[in-house]
DNA sequence: AACAGTGGTTTAATAAATGAACCGAAGGAG
DNA sequence: CTCCTTCGGTTCATTTATTAAACCACTGTT
């Protein structure tokens, strides 16, 4: 690891909920050496990645980072082509709707969208989402570059009991994810959430993130998780194609087929 | 200069005008050795700061900092704090409005609002500013922390005939801000452009940024002037307020002396 | 007065960054 | 076809910056 990614990986541990944090907080937080901490929170403050408030002494995050994500923005306009689908994804489902962005080593939640159907629902925090226990991220296992899944094989961190604890179990999830085209996660980093998530695409042909429903357990229904993958599929296919995307064809006949198998159990019931 | 602010100043060159560069571009950009810049690259891949488009190899701004830019705003936040203010001043003038924020080496275009009322007006880019040359940055360093004078003094880039190109002249320029309380500069960084500008602060009770007016030289009376001046006073006591501060008596005493002394000006015209 | 917290600084030991030279591939020009 | 340039990426001996223990100065508590 190097410096760079050391020192910055300490901006990892500002939040929402943390937005502000001290120098001996930070040397915990990081398990690292309070002056190299030190030397390393003056770096990023010369280059405003943080910035310090002269009266607590505490560190945040620093005004430089917005015009970055201005760029990023303006040019590789992620958010505003995801925002309107999502608004419909989840009115449609009456459920949270999020997208998150694949990047090399993770996926960063972008944007979540709540229904107002229901005082109950699901809350996402717009973080990095962990592979192994949503929905979101084992369809990026599924669908995304090879290297994710040792990536996600070396942390499966134990959020419920139902989290993949071993690299077989987070196997068989992804395979069954790879054989229905749909990202799936029962209770697997909150106890009561169900996760539902579709692939996303943009102009590379790649896959470049996903988006999903966070929806309560207790308000499952067959009804309702039909109704869920075919509003994933409506949203995937617009955010891709707002993304100078398409969802690729093998995609879209796993897609169909599992619609097909969904409508045949049911009939059965 | 460490590795990390040396590694990252490589995103300093990514601009929406230029969003993808490759290997070699940056290479010459930021005048270094192609394997450094390399490593650089690779190094700041890993934390998602540079994602690389896969076909063509270029590189560009990733998507860490969109999170980071996230969490900076819903704390600290600045943009929706001046946004509304922002416009009330861009419709009174008539001119474009633009709000800066100061970080201890340098001040940041975080927003710009342009006036509809005429075709013609200034475009303000979201970049550094340079503190020497623009109205808001001479009132940075007429208002901000000490230290700001000592940085601008060695980067004296001439952008036009007038801008101060010797420390006396600046040193003039900003003793005549810290007098009027507006900060101000006539056609220094854009030739037809005349800027004026008044401090921001927040709940520090530091100056904090700046709040500014960019007019065309060729329509500027002194109606106007005065009408700018008024204008700039309310943006930066609301927003100052947004930020959670307040304008120091001191700064309102100029501002209430200068605007005594425009009027005077006026009645013996 | 002793203690446990801060933020900040110095030190020799050590691990990391550096950049010239290099590779293979792709594209153009003669 | 060869020659030449430029591209992204790699190697390795040399140099340079990073590291972390110990230390200061300060503040509030017991």
């Amino acid at each position: 690891m190097s410096v760079v990614a050391k020192a910055i990986s300490l901006l990892e541990h500002f939040s929402v909920q943390n937005p502000e944090l001290g120098l001996s907080q930070l040397c915990r937080l990081a398990k690292k050496d309070k002056a190299t901490t030190y030397r390393y929170l003056t770096t990023l403050e010369s280059i405003d990645f943080v910035e310090q408030n002269p009266v607590s002494k505490m560190y945040r995050i620093g005004p430089a980072v917005l015009h970055l994500a201005d760029i990023r923005e303006q040019t590789v306009p992620r958010r505003e082509g995801a925002i309107k689908p999502l608004e419909i994804l989840a009115q449609a489902t009456g459920e949270t709707a999020h997208v998150s962005i694949l990047s090399g080593n993770g996926l960063h939640a972008l944007e979540a969208c709540e229904s107002m159907l229901h005082s109950t629902r699901a809350v996402i925090d717009l973080q990095k989402l962990p592979l192994h226990a949503t929905a979101s991220g084992i369809c990026a296992l599924a669908f995304g570059p090879a290297d994710l899944t040792q990536i996600a094989n070396t942390t499966l961190t134990q959020f419920t009991k139902q989290t993949a604890q071993d690299v077989e179990t987070l196997a068989r999830y992804i395979s069954r994810v790879q054989q229905s085209g749909f990202g799936f996660s029962d209770r697997a980093f909150e106890n009561d959430i169900v996760g539902f998530a579709a692939p996303l695409f943009d102009h590379t042909g790649q896959m470049a993130g996903t988006v999903a429903v966070a929806a309560v357990a207790s308000r499952l229904t067959n009804a309702l998780v039909d109704q869920i993958h075919n509003s994933l599929i409506t949203a995937s296919t617009s955010i891709s194609h707002n993304w100078g995307g398409r969802v690729p064809t093998s995609i879209q006949t796993l897609w169909a087929q599992s619609s097909k198998s969904l409508a045949e159990k049911e009939m059965s019931i």
